[in-house]
DNA sequence: ATAGGGTTAG
């Protein structure tokens, strides 16, 4: 039979009952059956070192054989033969004293014995055959019960000694104490020790303070501590600061600790233990470190207790290298040592060398134990090592700890990021009393895996089942549904956070706020935002985020500005996010200021802000800036290579794109489904069609990546531009998804490109039916009809557009001007300098027709006259932020203008003689790609 | 009479 399995490994050995062990030859010898034949402590594990004491062995081989004694030599001798839990020899004596008639005068003796060799049982039937038992026999009793582990029989017998009218000693009740199941028995007994006199005594003093700090009555434990301010030793300070640990109240223990070292009173090893881990509970590494240099002054750093807290410390507030050393000079490193070290390293990610440090300990000696393989679990993954996790798996069946709560949690964590969530629910239905964190990580696991119905009806059960639940769930369901984009669901989850008071919670607000935007209810997350959480920098984060997903960029910088003027000091998360709203405004001056703020800040180690950086520079059209980030990246993953791949892809920067992707693949990083979806887009936007097509055909061989629906739709655009329109169709038929809106817009972009009205009709009607909302669709099909000169079918679409009572888009164009950004629509008088701009239109409208410019009229289709449909053109919102931008920065300055939809054709061909007569740079970021005009030419080479 | 190590989570 098995024993003692919530904690069964480690410093204490699981207990095979057995018949062979020493028990049996001693319940024979003494008659005795029962309770103490387990040979356990207190916590009801055998120790490793009970095994048969040296001096029976002894004995057994007839060396040694025990002389007569005279009545003197009995006490030391019992007391000796105790310390050795030498029972046989104790017994003897025990035998001999019956013998002889002696017994009367060593009955305490004995009783005593008996107690220390954890022999209750013999204990009390010594005290039983005491004809008038004194204080003394009565204590001893007492002790004899509560240090065996049986604290109900120690309070039993302090009742009938109380009821028998017996004197209370000091020795009894500082035992005692230490059995009371609750506060009010430790009171009534604390009213004893009052009425006895005996509350003088430090002893019985420091165990009410004991007492009451481990029922969290820290108030009541100092008032005793202070009422033996006279008396009080080490132990009495060591009792209260444990008292201000135990109930989270670290800083205070530190305090104390001051005031005990102030007051003269050297710590010993509890005392030292105890503060280090005060400190680490009030995350105080200054105070911490202060102590550690006390603790090497006074040589305590050779007691593993206080080694191992100062190990603990370290690792969990940051200080893994200074972990590390401590963890090297313990003299004689026991299991908890290794758990601290190991614990630390998983907590900062230093998967692989935990698992190291476990095959170290093993041979080391010393057996890991729940409390190691709980923090190796949790390194499986990271380290790749699912086999390991497995075998733990099965070693926790077979030795009966799996129901051990860290375990069955672990092992839950661990299949759900292997995404094997049907291991991870067989463990969850196996453990019998599921906690909350069993939950919490299955919710987890489900959300994390995608499986957000199921982490839904999860929730559900949990409710229904009247568990309580926290915000580690609120946050974990939240973001199922934000994945779900399940408004009523979130509207329940937000009503049940409300209710049980979690709205105050950073991470449940957080995920209201994300779940509110993911389902486009912008002005529910920002209600969420502004009702719960004005100072919190989470709150603002996510709220700058969702603002900027929702193409609200500039209010979520000003949600920024906000916040600086709050006073709260920006961490390297929201400025990410914040990089992310300047991507997507085109923002080139405010990404430079947050790129500012990076440095300032020292952040520009911080990986996600380095990534940001790169993709933001990008997108504000700056590719050299975006390189020079990317260069100085201290570390690349394959989040950076992707974000630089993109970058010049959208640039037209094809070759280049093609040769940072080699270099990644030289570096061994391995590619994702993105960075493959941007080598496509590079190939296509510099029309490498062959090189696309190789890489599109052997992707899953060479980096074991399926193709999505994206690399399908990037391939048929570069198929449709390049003019395949036969090959483009023949992917669209044959491949595995239902072919997008993407996929027929390209199609049809190309068909109006490649003069094919059949095809343009097809994805038309395709179109119409996916995005009935969209007008671009019409204005592209009259398009196309134009170019092969149906000017009937024009007149239909048009006809068709009217009825439908679509209305166009309206095209919009941008330009920041230092913190300013300046919106334009096409014919707008609205900016103050509206005049002034017109007025430059129109110089250069002069200046490009003598340059040659001739206005391609077929881009527009309004029906009007040949010299309005000019003014029209030249009006384009584009051209006037063009305007705008020549005006008001100085000569020779880039221009970077964003447009919400395609550049216009005609557009293209004025900027390029534009960029040639005013000799700059102008940049045009459209809702496909950069374009790059300068002295003449643009550097997409007029394939878009 | 006073002491230690572990799990979920933006």
């Amino acid at each position: 039979m098995v024993f003692g399995h919530r904690k069964g490994f480690g410093g204490y050995q699981i207990l095979i009952r057995s018949p062979e062990g020493v028990r049996a030859p001693l319940a024979k010898d003494m008659g005795l059956m029962g309770q103490e034949g387990k040979h356990t402590n207190h916590k009801g594990l055998v120790h490793p070192h009970m095994g048969r004491p040296k001096e029976e062995k002894e004995r057994k081989k007839g060396k040694n054989a025990l002389p007569m004694r005279s009545p003197e030599s009995i006490s030391p001798l019992l007391a000796r033969y105790a310390a050795s839990q030498s029972l046989l020899l104790g017994a003897h004596i025990h035998a001999h004293l019956l013998k002889s008639g002696l017994l009367g005068a060593f009955r305490n003796h004995l009783l005593s014995f008996y107690s220390k060799c954890r022999l209750p049982g013999s204990a009390r039937r010594v005290f039983d055959e005491t004809p008038d038992p004194c204080h003394v026999s009565w204590s001893s009793l007492v002790t004899a019960y509560s240090n065996n582990g049986l604290p109900r029989d120690a309070l039993a017998a302090f009742r009938a000694m109380r009821a028998r009218g017996v004197r209370c000693n000091e020795f009894a009740l500082p035992i005692v104490l230490k059995c009371a199941p609750d506060a009010g028995l430790g009171v009534q007994v604390h009213a004893v020790a009052v009425s006895t006199g005996l509350s003088g005594d430090i002893f019985v003093a420091n165990a009410l303070v004991a007492m009451y700090g481990g029922f969290g009555f820290v108030d009541e434990a100092r008032r005793v501590f202070d009422e033996a301010a006279r008396d009080r030793n080490a132990v009495s300070w060591n009792g209260l600061m444990s008292a201000f640990v135990k109930n989270d109240r670290c800083s205070d223990a530190v305090e104390l600790f001051g005031e005990m070292v102030w007051g003269g009173v050297r710590p010993n090893e509890f005392g030292f233990s105890c503060v280090v881990n005060a400190c680490t509970g009030s995350r105080d590494l200054e105070a911490g470190r202060k102590v550690h240099a006390m603790v090497v002054r006074t040589g305590y750093d050779k007691d593993v207790f206080t080694a191992n807290a100062l190990v603990d410390m370290y690792s969990k507030l940051g200080d893994i290298h200074m972990a590390a050393a401590v963890f090297g000079k313990v003299p004689k490193t026991d299991v908890v040592s290794w758990n601290a070290f190991i614990s630390g390293c998983v907590l900062h990610g230093h998967d692989q060398h935990a698992l190291e440090l476990l095959l170290q300990m093993k041979s080391s000696g010393l057996v890991p134990n729940v409390f190691t393989l709980s923090s190796i679990l949790k390194a499986c993954p990271g380290a790749g090592a699912f086999t390991l996790g497995r075998q733990i798996h099965g070693f926790m069946i077979k030795s009966c700890a799996d129901s051990d709560d860290y375990i069955g949690v672990g092992l839950v964590d661990m299949y759900a990021k292997y995404d094997l969530l049907d291991d991870a629910r067989k463990v969850f239905d196996w453990i019998p009393r599921k906690d909350l964190v069993l939950w919490n990580a299955l919710i987890s696991g489900c959300s994390h895996g995608g499986c957000h119905g199921e982490a839904l009806s999860l929730f559900c059960r949990m409710r229904k089942e009247g568990f309580d639940i926290n915000r580690t769930t609120l946050a974990a369901v939240l973001k199922s549904t934000a994945s779900l984009e399940a408004i009523s669901d979130i509207t329940q989850v937000h009503a049940v956070a409300e209710k049980i008071g979690f709205l105050s919670d950073s991470h449940v607000v957080n995920g209201l706020i994300d779940s509110y935007w993911k389902c486009n209810c912008l002005h529910y997350a920002n209600r969420v935002f502004e009702e719960h959480s004005s100072d919190n920098i989470i709150a603002f984060t996510s709220m700058i985020t969702a603002l900027s997903q929702c193409d609200h960029g500039e209010d979520a910088i000003k949600l920024f500005m906000e916040m600086l003027r709050k006073g709260l000091e920006p961490d390297p998360f929201v400025l990410s996010s914040l990089l992310n709203a300047c991507a997507s405004l085109s923002a080139y001056e405010q990404g430079k200021q947050v790129h500012a703020h990076l440095i300032k800040r020292k952040f520009m180690t911080d990986v996600f802000a380095g990534n940001a950086l790169v993709y933001t520079y990008a997108k504000c059209g700056s590719i050299e800036d975006a390189d020079l980030a990317f260069s100085g990246l201290p570390e690349k993953g394959v989040v950076s290579w992707s974000a630089m791949i993109g970058g010049l892809a959208q640039h037209g920067h094809g070759k280049r794109a093609l040769d940072v992707f080699r270099r990644m693949v030289d570096e061994r990083i391995a590619p994702n489904h993105i960075t493959l979806t941007s080598v496509l887009c590079a190939c296509n936007h510099a029309g490498l069609v062959d090189e696309a097509k190789r890489y599109f055909s052997s992707m899953k061989e060479m980096f074991g990546i399926d193709r999505t629906e994206e690399h399908y739709s990037c391939m048929i655009d570069l198929l449709g531009r390049a003019g395949k329109l036969d090959d483009a169709m023949e992917l669209v038929n044959s491949m595995p998804f239902q072919a997008s809106a993407a996929v027929w817009g390209a199609l049809l972009a190309a068909s109006r490109v490649h003069r094919d009205p059949e095809l343009g009709k097809l994805a038309a009607e395709k179109l119409f039916i996916l995005e009935p909302e969209k007008s671009g669709t019409h204005v592209l099909l009259a398009n196309t009809y134009a170019s092969a000169g149906m000017w009937d079918e024009v007149a239909k679409v048009r006809k068709l557009m009217k009825e439908s009572k679509v209305k166009k888009e309206p095209a919009m164009s941008w330009v920041e001007l230092k913190d300013r950004v300046h919106t334009f629509i096409v014919g707008d008088k609205s900016h103050p300098r509206a005049r002034d701009i017109y007025a430059k239109l129109e110089e250069l409208g002069d200046l490009m027709s003598k340059a040659g410019y001739v206005p391609n009229l077929e881009v527009d289709l309004h029906d009007v006259d040949k010299s309005e449909k000019e003014l029209l053109l030249s009006h384009h919102s584009e051209r006037l932020a063009v305007a705008f931008a020549l005006i008001s920065t100085p000569p020779g300055a880039p221009i970077r203008v964003k447009k919400n939809l395609r550049i216009c054709r005609d557009c293209h061909v004025a900027f390029k003689i534009v960029s040639k007569i005013v000799s700059r740079e102008i940049i045009i970021r459209d809702i496909n790609r950069f374009h790059h005009f300068s002295d003449g030419a643009c550097s997409c080479g007029d394939y878009w």
